[in-house]
DNA sequence: CAGCGGGGTTAGTGGTCGTTAACCTGGTGG
DNA sequence: CCACCAGGTTAACGACCACTAACCCCGCTG
């Protein structure tokens, strides 16, 4: 574990700070002599490793946007390697997605709240990022659920991600006993969601309208 | 329906406008000037009808939270009053809250996005009404979901919101067919997630902790 | 020991933004 | 006809803020 944290550079110091201000007081609410504060360091000295503040946010953006990314794709393919059922990988998913909420919320914060303030270029990246991220959950979810339609699979997932970032909510006096138990609840609301979704059609006649691809 | 919308005035077109592009940039990230010129006004003029910036923010939140606690009030005697069944003033909070989600989606992103940016005395306003709806859906559904804890069960209902409010995120495309289908997917979503917190107990041992109050 | 470059510092600088001041106008009641 | 007032206008002010400029210090390396 020694190996994990081999004292963090300043770089990093400064984007844990960076995050955790955008996502208390907002991206314009902050100002670079606050965050060159928060390291110990003041004001300008963040030019030396950023060339601007809009850098920071992107590099959070993107950073986040891609470990989500990457770290399910490796689970979609760990299942897939193996000949794991469809409802074991989207587990995996989901407890990978909670890990993320609990560990990183400020980013997680950010993650949906902020892109907005990206430059065109860095926008289109972090959002392509995203969409794969949800097409990947989309493909897993209607394998276990074959009975939803491409749209509300989508739909479904947006929702259930909305559900497990929530997290950022409910911290306030520690409510729940603690991580683990937090991270089985999550867990639980989600899957019981998508059962939920898949249960009754709802409406029939609004169902088959979507092809499946 | 005519006495419904009798010509919006000009401070609700203000209020309208402003919570569009208040969810669209961010409080800091929309100037006075921008609020103006979306109601055919330019700048200083909306001095005329708010002391200031803040106080527009300050209404719509207000706003906001206190009709959603009024509706949930109103759902919740309704159901006590009668003799119904805690499960259908559940079903009916839902509905409130979806079509809230639905109609209003600015100020359901605003609602839990742009609190902080409040005074000290009218965030802690909102925050009460806040504290109070929730506390509101807390107890139906407890008596819905008699094994939950109280705070697993405050934890459930703002994951449940989380859920709901994902609305923004799906709007892109028109994905889903029509808003009657997106609001009973939305409803399945939900109670399908309560059902899910309700099934298995996860740790044995971490739930009689939480005494109930 | 020279030099140099990474990583700081403080002092501007230009621009933006919320707010105020001063002024204008068209309708309305006495 | 006059006073007035609700609801605008433009101009200016002051604060703030991202970013730049100029300077500095100190641990290397040759």
């Amino acid at each position: 574990m020694s190996t994990q944290a081999p004292a963090p550079t300043r770089r990093e110091q400064i984007l844990k700070e960076a995050a955790r201000l955008f996502a208390e007081r907002g991206f314009h609410g902050v100002g670079v002599d606050e965050i060159g504060a928060a390291v110990g360091i003041s004001g300008p000295g963040l030019y030396r490793h950023f060339p601007g503040k809009e850098a920071m946010l992107a590099e959070l953006l993107v950073g986040i946007s891609g470990r989500l990314l990457t770290g399910g794709k490796r689970r979609a393919a760990e299942g897939e390697g193996a000949g794991r059922a469809p409802a074991e990988v989207l587990d995996s998913l989901i407890e990978g997605h909670i890990d993320f909420a609990l560990d990183d919320r400020p980013l997680i914060i950010l993650h949906d709240r902020e892109l907005d303030r990206l430059r065109d270029t860095d926008r289109k990246l972090v959002r392509s990022l995203q969409r794969q991220y949800v097409e990947l959950w989309v493909e897993v979810v209607r394998e276990v659920y074959p009975r939803l339609a491409e749209a509300e699979a989508r739909a479904c997932v947006h929702a259930v991600f909305g559900l497990l970032n929530s997290t950022p909510h409910l911290g306030r006096p520690g409510a729940l006993p603690g991580r683990a138990a937090t991270a089985a609840l999550l867990h639980r609301l989600a899957l019981g969601a998508f059962e939920g979704a898949h249960g009754a059609d709802g409406e029939p006649g609004s169902a088959e309208a979507g092809q499946a691809r």
